[in-house]
DNA sequence: CTAAAACCTGACTAATTGGTCAACTGTTTT
DNA sequence: AAAACAGTTGACCAATTAGTCAGGTTTTAG
């Protein structure tokens, strides 16, 4: 209704008498957030109904509607907060950085990112293969520049001899792939192991193996 | 209704006077997986409706009731068609094949597999992402069955010191990933290379980068 | 204390859509 | 030729579901 310019505030209000109306919101606005990614993730878009995310979010659907006008409403926070979380997996790489110490570490923050927040993955991966209609701005601009900056850097890299890969496109394509894998087709993966979840270790095996493959496969080590 | 069992007839029957009546059936089962296929993927299932598949088959939408009993049966039968080309792609790989050429030509064949059928590699990439609740007996038994028997002769390869790999299920699930995704991903790779559709080239671009890493990864070449 | 604002929710509506069916046309078989 | 069978289709129905709304309660500010 009217209350929308109300969310700023809450996020940048630092110490109010009372709030409880406010801290309210908030809180109900992460629940309903959280409800609606794993209902997205498990039946798609369409297939997700508002009544399954009031109910996994233990409110009544017109609350829901309440805080998020409409399905595509909802839908877009909820991409809005996971692009929010991609920015965060930046790694800063410069022509003088050392390429082994910072490809080692964008491989192993974004592998720990899939196994923290597989959800996450797993809606971006099913927004993308759709033809990511939501995503075009996103992808034509923010991510476009980092890929540029990042490729720059490599193509730098590679000139100096610091790394034998020549097409940083395809490098960026392929450290995504094998990290995210584990996140979107966790329930794959878990069968092929025998197990029903991850356990602890997991994490580190996929790093114990993907850091040395990928570092050798730059012609790093 | 009755005419179920033809199916197998059509498939299998090889030249019979006449059968325009059979030949229809085949057409018109084709032209709908097709359509459902497109459909499925770019609304998933729940998206996907039964109009519109059938408007892209162009016939009308009981039309496409009359040969498939229901929705979730024509999904079925799309995934039926995915799982038989999986099985295509098997590399003959015994413990005196040799590490680099099968790898190479595995390799070579998925990312194959991945450029002409895209759709068909998004279709499943969102079943499982989705949880696979219709891919769970495929993937306990000839998936499961098809890796272990890989990773048994992957191991041996280990021993005999011919592969510096000692987890083969992690080299797989990185091959899956790393050639499946130009197919799953497609929209966000075209678009990154500032294009609308791969060209003809790109397969082999793709293919001159992973093989030579992947290799190199497993301590070949 | 009171008025205004924010929040909550049961009950309803309109639109979509999977699926059915009966009547029809075309093909095959005897 | 004519019965039997296969294929076609518009019209319809029942179920689901996004979204609305009026009237309620609670919180907040003056």
């Amino acid at each position: 209704m009217t209350q929308d310019n109300q969310k700023e505030d809450i996020l940048t209000t630092d110490a109010p008498s009372h709030r409880s109306q406010q801290v309210t919101r908030a809180h109900n606005q992460a629940l309903i957030l959280a409800a609606a990614e794993e209902e997205f993730v498990l039946q798609s878009y369409r297939g997700a109904t508002m009544q399954g995310i009031a109910d996994r979010a233990g409110l009544p659907k017109a609350n829901v509607h309440y805080y998020f006008k409409n399905k595509k409403n909802l839908y877009m926070a909820v991409l809005r907060s996971i692009i929010e979380e991609w920015n965060d997996g930046l790694v800063t790489m410069t022509v003088d950085s050392d390429p082994k110490t910072v490809i080692e570490k964008f491989v192993r923050t974004k592998l720990h990112q899939a196994f923290v927040n597989p959800s996450r993955h797993k809606l971006f991966a099913i927004e993308v293969i759709g033809g990511a209609p939501h995503l075009h701005e996103f992808m034509s601009t923010t991510m476009k520049d980092w890929v540029n900056d990042k490729a720059q850097v490599m193509k730098e890299w590679h000139k100096q001899g610091k790394i034998g890969i020549t097409d940083p496109l395809q490098l960026l394509i392929l450290i995504w792939a094998t990290t995210q894998r584990y996140a979107e087709f966790e329930i794959e993966i878990v069968g092929l192991m025998d197990k029903t979840a991850y356990d602890a270790e997991d994490e580190a095996r996929a790093a114990d193996f993907l850091v040395p493959f990928i570092l050798r496969g730059c012609g790093l080590e």
